[in-house]
DNA sequence: GGTTGAACTTAGTATATCGCAA
DNA sequence: TTGCGATATACTAAGTTCAACC
């Protein structure tokens, strides 16, 4: 396990190593001869991981696919439940397999063995009466079967890594169970689009309240709605050291005066309104870095007061809202009578709008610095060409010949006689302003690439958007849904 | 009224697959 | 046909919400 994990980073983490070996010497016991981490070589079983990966590479495309069909084959009988009478697709029906432990960011439990789940750690829920589902390993059998019908989760064990914490095997996204949830979700998101203009009026006022818990629920909400920002639940120590709204700290909000807000993990900074840039500056006073910035509230009590607002509303509400209402206003706004490609970059156009907005990020892909080198030499080359068709054209303008090419050959001249100008610099300017918006075009779709380079769409889409928004848009426009 | 914990949603990453241009 | 980049999917960690409990 940790060997295949060598080309990483966390192989070089020190909690990452020292989680790792205290959990291998437990295994090992006390007297074997392995007894300090430095004096292991793990080469040669990542060589063995890498010629085992090339092999699987090399592999002909009629043997990959009759591979995945004799698995598909195998988990066939595990792909499907059987819920109220109707067949619904089952989500995640495979345990998750022994590993190292990879958290997110600095996670203090990083590089812990997962250890093998049993049947005997698993619960299974089932309906009263229907056949148990037999245990794959002779001899053993589930922890427990219930019949719980108030529950959507298939089964579920304890969390190997924390105690706490419970693992499920749910229904599919596909199944109608989640279906009918998201489209509760989207509902409830419709729904706040009759209050927001109350809503926001009121924590307007609620700037400048005198109450520093109304105040701080005021900001909170502003920033949920204007920032986007999750709740931000308390959380243990031993776990990743990540925030939301409710958990941000002084040092994680820097007020540029009067009206600009810097949010450490963001990357720019963004304007707000110069009541809420004073309200943040008067909650950091007195306080020592580490020190929570909004200490009136938890999410808790930002929940009652959002559900006082709107029942059911809830801080994620504001995301769904915010999301899907910007896709829907650039798509009203931006769409115009043009090409099917035209249309589609609108729409991707939007989405990446509403990625931003939500932070979606990701890491820089690896070979992202290999594609900007290449887009750049491909700039260059078309540069030079307009370099040379640029001399071309001033020397047809001065009547002069137009040499060779590289080869030798002759160039083909456009304007052998005087009275041929005005047509021949015609050719040649059209060239050059065709090269021109090749040129621009391609700096641009390189400036964006450039900017989205950390950004991630698919999460807003799946999660935020109301696909109804796109299926619209789509009918409206003649895009086949799929191409959205 | 605050705390805890169960259940469910959201998020990011590794990997598989798709689709298009060279 | 191939190889690359874009896109979909699988996996699992991280987060939210709500209700039970004390």
């Amino acid at each position: 396990m940790f060997a295949v994990m060598k080309d990483t980073n966390y192989a070089v983490k020190q909690t990452f190593i020292e989680n790792f070996f205290t959990d291998w010497r437990k295994i090992l016991g006390k007297n074997h001869i392995i007894k300090k981490f430095e004096l292991c070589d793990f080469t040669p079983i990542y060589e063995w991981h890498l010629r085992e990966k090339e092999k699987k590479k090399q592999m002909t495309t009629e043997e990959k696919k009759a591979l995945r069909e004799e698995k598909l084959k195998q988990e066939e009988k595990y792909m499907w439940a059987v819920v109220d009478g109707v067949k619904e697709k089952v989500g995640n029906f495979r345990v998750e397999p022994p590993g190292l432990f990879r958290g997110c960011g600095e996670h203090p439990k990083m590089g812990k063995l997962k250890r093998r789940i049993q049947p005997s750690d698993i619960t299974i829920n089932i309906g009263k009466g229907a056949p148990v589902p037999e245990c794959p390993i002779p001899g053993e059998c589930w922890k427990e079967v219930k019949h719980d019908n108030t529950v959507t989760w298939l089964a579920f064990w304890n969390d190997p890594i924390s105690k706490k914490d419970f693992k499920y095997a749910f229904l599919a996204a596909s199944s109608s169970l989640k279906g009918q949830s998201d489209k509760e979700k989207y509902e409830k998101s419709r729904k706040l689009k009759d209050h927001i203009q109350t809503i926001r009026d009121n924590y307007t006022k609620d700037f400048i309240s005198k109450d520093v818990t109304k105040r701080q629920i005021a900001v909170a909400t502003y920033l949920i709605d204007k920032l986007a920002l999750r709740a931000g639940n308390e959380k243990d120590n031993g776990e990743a050291d990540t925030g939301g709204c409710c958990t941000l700290k002084v040092d994680n909000v820097t007020c540029i005066s009067p009206n600009k807000l810097q949010l450490d993990f963001m990357g720019n900074t963004v304007e707000i309104e110069e009541l809420v840039c004073k309200a943040i500056e008067c909650f950091h006073a007195g306080k020592k870095a580490g020190a929570a910035l909004f200490d009136k509230l938890d999410t808790t009590t930002l929940d009652a007061h959002l559900n006082d607002l709107m029942p059911g509303l809830t801080a994620e509400v504001f995301r769904t809202y915010n999301a899907s209402i910007t896709l829907d206003g650039i798509l009203h706004e931006e769409t115009e009578d043009g090409t099917l490609l035209e249309k589609i970059d609108v729409y991707q156009r939007a989405n990446k709008e509403v990625a931003i907005i939500c932070n979606h990020q990701c890491c820089v892909s690896k070979s992202h610095d290999a594609q900007m080198s290449r887009v750049n030499e491909k700039i260059d080359k078309l540069k030079g060409r307009m370099d040379e068709l640029k001399v071309d054209l001033s020397k047809v303008m001065e009547g002069r010949s137009l040499g060779n090419y590289k080869d030798g050959k002759p160039k083909r001249n456009l304007a052998p006689e005087i009275g041929h100008l005005t047509k021949s610099t015609c050719r040649i300017e059209k060239k050059i302003s065709t090269l021109e918006s090749k040129i621009e075009k391609m700096e641009i779709d390189k400036k964006i690439k450039e900017d989205l380079k950390t950004a991630a769409l698919g999460t807003s889409k799946i999660k935020y958007l109301d696909p109804r928004i796109t299926l619209s848009w789509c009918k409206r426009h003649e895009v086949p849904f799929e191409k959205s």
